[in-house]
DNA sequence: CCTTGACCTGGAGTGCACTCCAGGGCGTAG
DNA sequence: CTACGCCCTGGAGTGCACTCCAGGTCAAGG
């Protein structure tokens, strides 16, 4: 699979897959004969999951570490599993923090949407 | 109070306070005798409200859309309520975004501390 | 009187995560 | 043979949300 493919199957821009692969995220590309990247089916699944660490908010710098732990295989099981474990943790409380304010949010709106005075929910 | 006290007490850094007043998420501080910033509780108040959109990831300039409007007053409750409404959603969104990534993760961080055979969690 | 510390301004600089661009190569269809 | 579409590289540019800086004012304490 050539670049232009593999970006329409990731949804990633071609711009973004090289940049990628510059700063370590995405494996060095096996090149055609003509120089071009030739890809794996299995790159997507790798992808895919860069894609749920990136929702969820982590930093590409992790990512980054993370990829190459991968890169060095079965020795780094350890770190792997204890950043994910971080960042599952910080997935959580970024739940938490966002429900919270969703409480805060739904009172603001019930203050606009319910009594149709002239008060403003704002100014009070 | 002075602009010092007031980073202190909504934690934002005293740059970034006359950095909002600059784009409009604050308004124009009343100014002591020595062209001092001169601000009232109230502004506490507004502050963490604006906190409570940035933490849920609204952007900037939406926030500046607000804060322009509420300094309209009560004519412009519509756009605000639909504004907040629009984002209640979004945050609602999210939020399932994140729960569904979180399943996945936890699901990848059970094979990292699962079976201590050799098999690599990232590699089959 | 002098120093210190908090404040002022306009503008430049930062870090992140891309995104775009100029200049060039390769391969197939017409 | 040439036009077209896809690919290549290194490097510059973008948008966001701050953050820092130089050079200056002002009030209070020693």
């Amino acid at each position: 699979m050539k670049i232009g493919e593999l970006a329409r199957r990731s949804g990633l821009s071609i711009d973004t897959i090289r940049w990628y692969e510059r700063i370590g995220l995405l494996p060095t590309a096996a090149r055609a004969a003509s120089g071009q990247r030739d890809y794996d089916e299995s790159i997507l699944v790798w992808i895919a999951f860069l894609g749920r660490l990136k929702t969820t908010g982590m930093a590409v710098r992790d990512m980054v570490s993370y990829a190459r732990w991968r890169e060095q295989g079965d020795q780094t099981r350890d770190q792997r599993g204890a950043l994910l474990r971080r960042h599952r943790d910080a997935v959580r409380g970024r739940i938490a923090e966002l429900q919270a304010c969703l409480g805060v949010l739904d009172d603001k709106i019930a203050l606009y949407s319910g009594p149709e005075n002239n008060h403003d929910p704002d100014h009070g």
